[in-house]
DNA sequence: CACAATTTATTAACACTGTTCATTATATTT
DNA sequence: AAATATAATGAACAGTGTTAATAAATTGTG
């Protein structure tokens, strides 16, 4: 069985290797400017050899989106040795604005584009690998700032719900330019900051 | 001048036929499906024609937007018989969740893609014509819900954009099929509803 | 080792996309 | 009626994702 295994790790380097020229291209030229033809350039294959590899192109973006949730639930670590839960949820906040201002192109991928989702579901993978771990930080959270009682308590998922759509609604609106409407360009950062800030506070309070 | 006039009507005319054509098709057949070329077949012209009318598709788009925005505002009308300002708000946020969900490749122009954002930079608009106006409806009645101390007090850009950015996550992971992967499907119309009221509550009560 | 079977890679092509240019047809002005 | 301006078009460019048929390389078997 020794080749076979040498063969599926080749498959899986080739894999890799196409994954990261497509990273490249992406973070440097943007969502819309990679396709097919220019990742096979990068690599130096025909554009139809990365059909070997992956189904399509959603596929791909699919996997890039997954490297995207690797960066943001690493970007999170410090997280747990914070104790205080409710201080995690600040943090957790500020990391999630941050990460998708840093990372408008993974941001895009991982929450505004249909792209992953279709291959979630086409493939019926049923679950959402590293999405779905992202968003039980975030219940998990909710749920032991509930058991402290340092917020009243509800039912966790319409909470993490509106948690997660205050922050998501901040970034994708911002990234798609929509509150240089409402504030100053110079103050959008701020603000946005400050909306999740005075989210959490009420939360708190409430 | 009245034969200048008449060619400007026809002009406008021909440009309102465009328009609606890639309107029907945009509603029918969805966002992606909406090409130079299928308007140009629907209105019997051929595809370069559509370019003596508008600059490019992102003009088109950014047209059906504002289509969009007035559509939305159409569905507020309701609103100005609702003296108490609280009220107010929440019906403006029923409103705005069920606009999404209902017009989702409405909502999808109006609030997340980028094009339309695209021509009013290059053609240098200043401002948002309708998009303006929606938003000021909302600063609108935040405001009101301060003077009369309905909610306290403090930015009113900040806290409308803490408000936006509700609906708004809600509605955009909800038609990105974000939501399903924190409730089930079958109660991510619920969970919104409660999300938006739970947030304009505790809004009230902070 | 040689032959067959399988895997891997490629070329050519299909059916699209937005957009531009040169050319023709139509309408208006002189 | 001729000249000019406007409107409309066909052909083409440069690109897109994707598939079918074909060639090259690798592996398994007699």
């Amino acid at each position: 069985m020794g080749i076979l295994e040498r063969k599926e790790k080749q498959r899986d380097e080739i894999r890799k290797m196409i994954l990261e020229a497509s990273m490249q291209l992406f973070v440097k030229e943007g969502f819309e400017n990679v396709s097919i033809r220019k990742i096979a350039d990068l690599v130096e294959y025909s554009p139809t050899t990365l059909y070997i590899y992956f189904k399509d192109k959603n596929e791909i973006l699919f996997h890039l989106c997954e490297m995207g949730f690797e960066r943001m639930i690493a970007s999170n670590l410090a997280l747990v040795q914070i104790e205080n839960p409710i201080d995690r949820l600040y943090l957790l906040g500020e990391n999630y604005i941050n990460f998708g201002l840093e990372n408008p192109e993974y941001y895009d991928l991982m929450f505004i584009q249909n792209a992953p989702m279709k291959t979630i579901r086409e493939q019926n993978l049923g679950h959402w690998p590293n999405g779905d771990i992202a968003l039980e930080t975030l219940k998990h959270i909710i749920q032991e700032c509930m058991d402290k009682e340092l917020i009243p308590k509800g039912d966790v998922a319409t909470i993490s719900m509106a948690v997660w759509a205050v922050a998501h609604g901040l970034v994708s609106l911002a990234i798609r330019q929509r509150l240089e409407r409402l504030v100053e360009p110079d103050k959008v950062v701020q603000s946005m900051h400050e909306s999740i800030r005075w989210m959490i506070n009420t939360l708190k309070k409430a």
